[in-house]
DNA sequence: TTGTATGCGTTATCAC
DNA sequence: GTGATAACGCATACAA
């Protein structure tokens, strides 16, 4: 019992060849004789499959790799609750990479895709380099990147159209009546900044307001920063009436700043987040936020992957997901709960 | 380029031995002429070395498991913010299990660590069965469990004191001058639910209260349920004044229908939850609740299986992290953000 | 210091 | 149907 029986312990124990052991194990034709000893001996002794010999014979590891910047994003986490079971369902371990948003890291994890401990990867880089374009040619696995990727990249690609959602989010605040809108975003040099940064200088425009840089502040995506940047926005611009983040956490540390500050939400400030995370409806006011539809992305990359894992030579392709004004209390006070008419 | 290139290709490349190939790569001493060629070749070919064989001879796969009931509960993701990183400097990769709450399925993960495709694993069972007991004793890689466990049992143990924590918080709410402390209780047949039930009932007997269990309703460790369950307490005791939660979760919906029946927290119900996940601070009003210190409990965790990996033969260990009160506004007026003096 | 040869536990291809 | 036997890619004991 202490020692780790193999299909050579099942032979002999059944005295027949690791041939016919393996036959029974998996399940080809064998005489039926043979079959009740070999299975009676592997059940005896615990016998369970060594999943690296396995791997090194048939060259797949079972297993499928996530990489994202941090764990501790709601986003994510709303992702892998998607991506877990579809894999599991069809066999496959998940494999948890968080990145820290460390470029060197995420190269670290496109590497190892070589090991073959993984026999697929899905990724979100937070910034998108050269190197990451290179890695993906060189890929000896399927990638499929959640988040926007080069025409010509030869991954699966699975997308948001977050400048339609900074729109949906600013027409909305401007709807509403307000004119000086700020905007708390994260770094510029992030795929997700860099757009939601371009789309809300776009979104102004098109509205026919002024585009002030002083409206903007730039942080990173975690509630802390995201208070700081909006207190420093809010000390800079006494008259904003509206505040789009660039995502939920951030708009979770505004809301913070701006109760300590005594400004009332929606009513002197209507706040906005972006991702429609699980907390936005915890928070209080309730968050208005554009979701960006993480489940269906997740959802989507899971499957992308899956099938390519199966149809090998196709083409890569790329899915599109829409985002969705979700209006919440923080923009509009009529749905503040526990207030509306019996 | 398109061949995935192995020891013997850079052997044939560097016309050397596939074992000086090796040595090289191992960091084995070799003459500096051989190290350069072999290096060489391996960083022209993209050499990388192929996990599954390496896992094969090594008989270790540089992975950890972690299996919990359920990805999308906060404690569990608090406790992975703390092991990953902790495996991911040790070099190992952290495989994830989400078992629904399934005794089957981790049974599963149990017996798949005969599979050797993890080094060791961290489970947080939500029930506890023989079986698990038998899969504990029979393991062949080290195990860390999360949660009580019999005395005897052959694994390492992080324990909190949850008994201790449910006494804190009754005691709190007494301390209130609350009397009516309603109790919405996680499955009693779960490891959490039991104890905590016991525990309720213990600490209002300690403080001379009548046990009425009326004042208890069962659901699961959800929001939602959580919302449900809460409703049917508030309509079977309309005089209640006190909420005990087994878990933030079940808290949270508790607060939304609290909201809903125009009852206000604190002032006429006092609401506690248990875990304090990051959360609590963003629910409105911000969460009282039993830190039961997940965060601790994850790397106490990952630093038990770590030593254990490294030091085989030791005794089984048992870590039992203490219950903190972590008090807000949501039993104490005073602490409402926005309203404190200046 | 280097090369040859063997084994890790499976699966798969042969003859029998 | 079944049993030898050869890979899979790597690490290493031993011989040179």
């Amino acid at each position: 019992m202490t020692e780790e029986p193999t299909i050579t312990t099942i032979a002999q124990h059944a005295g027949v060849s690791i041939a016919s052991v393996s036959r029974v194990l998996n399940g080809l034709p064998t005489k039926a004789e043979t079959e009740r000893k070999v299975m009676s001996a592997a059940r005896e002794l615990g016998y369970v499959p060594n999943s690296a010999a396995r791997s090194l014979k048939s060259r797949r590891s079972n297993q499928i790799g996530f990489a994202m910047a941090d764990i501790g994003n709601p986003v994510y986490l709303a992702m892998i609750r998607e991506i877990q079971p579809i894999f599991k369902a069809a066999g496959y371990r998940l494999v948890l990479h968080s990145t820290d948003a460390d470029t060197a890291d995420e190269i670290d994890v496109l590497r190892g895709l070589g090991e073959r401990y993984i026999d697929g990867l899905i990724m979100i880089p937070l910034r998108l380099t050269g190197e990451h374009l290179t890695m993906f040619a060189a890929a000896r696995a399927p990638i499929v990147v959640i988040g926007s990727v080069p025409e010509d990249a030869p991954v699966d690609n699975v997308r948001t159209d977050s400048r339609a959602g900074v729109r949906l989010a600013v027409e909305h605040l401007h709807g509403l009546g307000r004119r000086r809108i700020g905007f708390v975003n994260g770094p510029l040099d992030t795929v997700p900044g860099a757009a939601r940064s371009a789309a809300y200088a776009e979104a102004l425009a098109a509205l026919g307001l002024p585009y002030d840089p002083g409206l903007t502040q730039v942080g990173d995506f975690y509630r802390a920063e995201g208070a700081r940047a909006a207190a420093r926005l809010l000390d800079r611009v006494p008259d904003l009436d509206a505040l789009l983040c660039a995502n939920d956490l951030i708009a979770f540390g505004a809301l913070d700043v701006l109760r300590r500050a005594g400004r009332r939400v929606p009513q002197d400030v209507a706040v906005a987040g972006m991702d429609d995370t699980d907390l936005a409806t915890l928070a209080w006011p309730p968050l208005t936020s554009v979701s960006l539809g993480s489940a269906e992305r997740g959802r989507a990359a899971a499957e992308l992957l899956l099938d390519k894992l199966e149809n090998t030579r196709r083409a890569p392709r790329v899915v599109t997901v829409e985002p969705r004004l979700v209006v919440r209390a923080s923009t509009d006070p009529s749905r503040i709960p526990g207030e509306e008419a019996p």
